[in-house]
DNA sequence: AGGAGTTTGTGAACGGGAGAACAAAACGGG
DNA sequence: CCCGTTTTGTTCTCCCGTTCACAAACTCCT
């Protein structure tokens, strides 16, 4: 976020800012921010603030987006689709390698200037350019097998948009992203407001 | 995520779970479900379970997914056209009512049955349908504005594609999904594998 | 009917993140 | 060169979510 955030400001031709401006343009609390950046180190200057460009430089390097990421993307339905053209994984370091899918009536697509292959290529793409994340987008019946493939083959990061949760190895990282969940949250709140009309809004 | 594990054990044919297979289901501690369950009442019996089907109406009942939700997507490029297809919004509940960008190019598409609208019509339709709920997933530059119009035309609740901080008035909820963050954070535990090949992992 | 075995619901302890507050450090003006 | 101003880095405190642990409650078997 507050990667985003400075390339934000930079494009914006601000070169120095205090934490109390990165903080508005992250969405967070001035003393949250500053204590997140001490645990990187001690980059800004006090009575000054933050050098955008040097600051910048510093968290990309420490998450590590400073070096490109290959990626393979397993089901190319219309998420998969969507994701394999999502411009801001390659502006953040993220390059897809490979788009594949089990139905063979895909296989002679071109996604986003991409061959869509065949799920069997996995193990070969993965050893080849040494991919460690992996990206699902399959149904949910699908995801949990894809998975055993993927950590078999040598991934060891998971990005699952497969409404499932996935039982993987130790040592293997998943993150899960449901996005009608989010929506269920929203329509809660939205129940509970027009419900309470005169009560308080909890945030 | 009780309400999918419930729903999924359903379909498995399951009509009594106790707290420790729901909880596995869900990926979380058996303690804290049944301290969210004790939430929303006493809805277990004690030594048998849970009922699935009676967990899961109170369950959904509470959330408000036993109504429909209207809902509206701004911005139909490749995230919109995914969100547009996705059932998993249908079958939860939601019902996309319409689909609206301001390039005047992508008005004469059909989208999942819908047509491309011109953004104008955004007021009109938030009121005929009674809208509650929009979906924003413009680029970046756009959203601000666009969250500006929702509002303004009676939206409470918004779902944020978008790679920005939203800024919006107090009883206007927002949530943000960031896809590429998503991807960073695997990268950064990536790093920390490699880069520490001998030392202990931190889930 | 009664006791053994389960399983829920909840009180208590733990841990960690978030904000307030302040000391340390850098800049600028006289 | 010194003092006031600004802003960082850090400590302290508070609060909330998570987990543990156990009593209450229900079932089943004898």
């Amino acid at each position: 976020m507050y990667l985003r955030a400075l390339t934000g400001l930079a494009e914006g031709g601000t070169t120095t800012c205090s934490s109390e401006e990165l903080a508005a343009s992250a969405g967070v609390n001035s003393a949250k921010l500053r204590k997140d950046l001490s645990y990187l180190g001690s980059y800004g200057t006090r009575g000054v603030g933050y050098d955008v460009e040097y600051l910048r430089y510093q968290i990309a390097r420490e998450i590590g987006v400073t070096q490109d990421w290959p990626v393979v993307i397993v089901g190319i339905g219309n998420l998969g689709h969507a994701l394999a053209n999502y411009s801001g994984f390659r502006s953040r370091g993220f390059r897809v390698v490979a788009l594949l899918d089990a139905d063979p009536d895909r296989h002679d697509e071109v996604v986003a200037g991409l061959d869509v292959r065949s799920f069997e290529d996995l193990e070969s793409i993965v050893t080849e350019d040494a991919v460690a994340i992996g990206v699902i987008a399959t149904p949910a019946v699908a995801a949990q097998s894809v998975a055993d493939r993927m950590v078999a083959a040598g991934i060891t990061s998971i990005l699952n948009f497969a409404p499932t949760v996935l039982t993987v190895p130790e040592g293997v990282d998943v993150r899960k992203v449901d996005l009608s969940i989010e929506l269920q949250i929203l329509a809660y709140h939205e129940q509970r407001k027009s419900g309470l009309p005169t009560a308080e809004v909890t945030a």
